[in-house]
DNA sequence: ATAACAATATACTTGATTATATATTGATTA
DNA sequence: TAATCAATATATAATCAAGTATATTGTTAT
């Protein structure tokens, strides 16, 4: 349990907005396991909808606000459009995350 | 920059509740902030008020939140009332977060 | 090039949840 | 009991989620 860095409130306020954004991308179940399985792989649409159980339009939805809030970015190839996450932030959270809430 | 432990979804699906529940009681500025100050020092209710710029009413109900979810415990000392964070999830969030948003 | 198809995205509706501001109440000390 | 501090209640406004239907984009085959 590392207190290495001290906060501080000063800077934290500048930030926080940022960081609260990110949080709230967060903050929906459907979106935190999309992110959990992009952090491991990129992956299509259609992989998602069956390997989640997320109704396609709802899916879509969720990775719209990833992709607008910079969280996850797009790559088509052919009729698939793959996703991955692509904000190192997002990355350092769910790993603390999974460190957290998945401990050996 | 740490992918020490691979994340496997199908635990994370499990402990995602939990890790949305904490994720969405930081996803405010003024709890972020909060949460950032009792981080450091346990402060009571006009301390924080004074600090934050945050009115009272306004405080209190931010507090209740993060008092009934867990993140933060009271102790009474006379009339006022001192919080630190309490939860070693919500430390380890802040602490990334701080180390993701305000760097060196 | 155009038609038909498949994958993904958007729009709209409805219901639920959450935030904000103000007012009120309760507890503690003097 | 008067003054102070904090919590709670209430009302209103704003935001968010899920479902259904529809639109768009690109692909394949003709």
């Amino acid at each position: 349990m590392s207190q290495d860095s001290p906060i501080n409130t000063y800077r934290m306020r500048e930030a926080a907005g940022g960081a609260t954004a990110l949080m709230r991308s967060m903050s929906h179940e459907d979106r935190l396991l999309l992110l959990c399985q992009l952090s491991q792989q990129e992956l299509c649409v259609s992989e998602l909808e069956e390997q989640l159980d997320i109704r396609q339009p709802s899916l879509s939805q969720h990775l719209g606000i990833l992709r607008r809030n910079g969280l996850i970015s797009p790559r088509r190839e052919g009729k698939h459009i793959y996703y991955r996450v692509s904000d190192p932030h997002a990355l350092a959270i769910l790993q603390t995350l999974y460190q957290q809430f998945c401990p050996e």
